[in-house]
DNA sequence: CAACAAGAGAGAGCGGTGCTCTCGCAAAGC
DNA sequence: GCTTTGCGAGAGCACCGCTCTCTCTTGTTG
């Protein structure tokens, strides 16, 4: 079942398209992203781009799974590295690398976080997938922790019992769902910190701020009820 | 100083203009935000619309800035009708105004608070005074308070402190550097929550999970140190 | 080995975009 | 009444996504 040449030579001509296509993202922003201009770089003209992406919208998708992918790698792969008793210390993890990929990925960040694409309207359920990783990991460091729901929790609604009983396969342990709320807050919370740092909202204003995202992400801990790291 | 017909004219159509506009971001989205298709709307032909508006991006920031206001016209708006004592009660109506229209002119927060746009790089100073209005308002609110540093502040820096002391003559009170890092903080989380809610991150997982926005409100509050609304 | 099928790339073309330039004409100011 | 100002029209440039047709190479099959 060795490939043939032809679709060597095709599978490298698709990945130099992305490949391309990613450092396009970079220099131009997603809107800046344009076919004809990948089709110019690899030496093609503009139409035979199209035997390998059927639009600039499957492209975009294409481009937004893998975000997604090398987002969660990259969070997982920091995660990893923590003692599995800390549970403080991997979600601080979870938190800096989730900046981290961010300030370094600024075009994939917008594309995976920031408003939808232009005129882009279906992130089709492929993505939710690779999407949902770094989520779910997160909700798996709460989960594992066991976390008990406390009185400052507000109460369930049953439409959300039941979603969370949909998800609940994805992830180990037994989460409440008074916890999985909070996780859900916290995601959220340090997704608005990292977009309003990346999209200029503090800029001549708090700039300093985004340096103390440490403290940020341990005052998120306590709000999740994990101790502080050690 | 009344003003001739001509420039009555022009007025009204460079108000057409920005209502097409207004109405197109509705529609199509920033992206999709077409000088032509105003041009044709208004049945001027494509250059003519040079005469009103220099270019593209500068129109954009024409919406941003009209946007911001909107934003936090509605904003202050239903703080205002808060009894000034219940300082819970007042952020809480921030929260849920801030929410409320968002879902209602998502393209326009989109604009705000989304992904810079497409090529647009230089959001101008000009727009920062009019974007400063909700958090400022937010700051208004805790700086009332007169709350306190608690134990559980984390640290400020030099650099931290320096930027907050350019900001105070903007509220009224004394607030506290760690009380600001807390605004922030609430204030980045609640956008977060806002965006991840509009982008679609929660689309075919949580729906229900926005409908909760007031639990998490409170919860926040907390976070800040505000009291539970009456 | 020869005939055939499949696929890659080229090229022209359609309708759309932002933006520039020039030209004519009408209104405003003197 | 004359001049200046400025609005709108029109043509045009370079770019975009996308479609269609045609050619030529490659790989498969009888």
């Amino acid at each position: 079942m060795t490939e043939t040449p032809r679709q060597r030579q095709h599978r490298q001509t698709m990945a130099d398209i992305l490949q391309y296509a990613h450092q396009q993202l970079a220099t131009e922003g997603s809107a800046g992203l344009s076919l004809r201009a990948i089709a110019r770089e690899l030496g093609l003209v503009s139409s035979a781009i199209y035997r390998y992406v059927p639009s600039r919208d499957d492209l975009l998708t294409l481009l937004i799974e893998e975000s997604y992918n090398a987002f969660g790698d990259a969070v997982e792969a920091a995660e990893t590295r923590c003692h599995r008793d800390d549970l403080g210390r991997r979600w601080l993890a979870i938190g800096r690398a989730v900046r981290r990929w961010a300030v370094a990925n600024p075009a994939e960040w917008a594309l995976l976080y920031g408003s939808p694409v232009p005129g882009y309207h279906a992130p089709p359920e492929r993505t939710t997938a690779a999407g949902s990783r770094v989520p779910i990991l997160l909700l798996t460091v709460l989960a594992e922790a066991n976390l008990e729901p406390s009185p400052d929790d507000p109460p369930m609604t049953a439409a959300l019992h039941r979603e969370l009983d949909r998800l609940r396969p994805a992830f180990p342990g037994d989460l409440k769902p008074e916890v999985f709320a909070r996780g859900l807050l916290a995601f959220s919370s340090l997704c608005g910190l990292v977009s309003l740092e990346l999209f200029g909202q503090f800029t001549n204003t708090v700039t300093q701020f985004p340096a103390h995202l440490d403290h940020q992400l341990i005052r998120l801990g306590a709000v999740l009820g994990l101790p502080d790291p050690d």
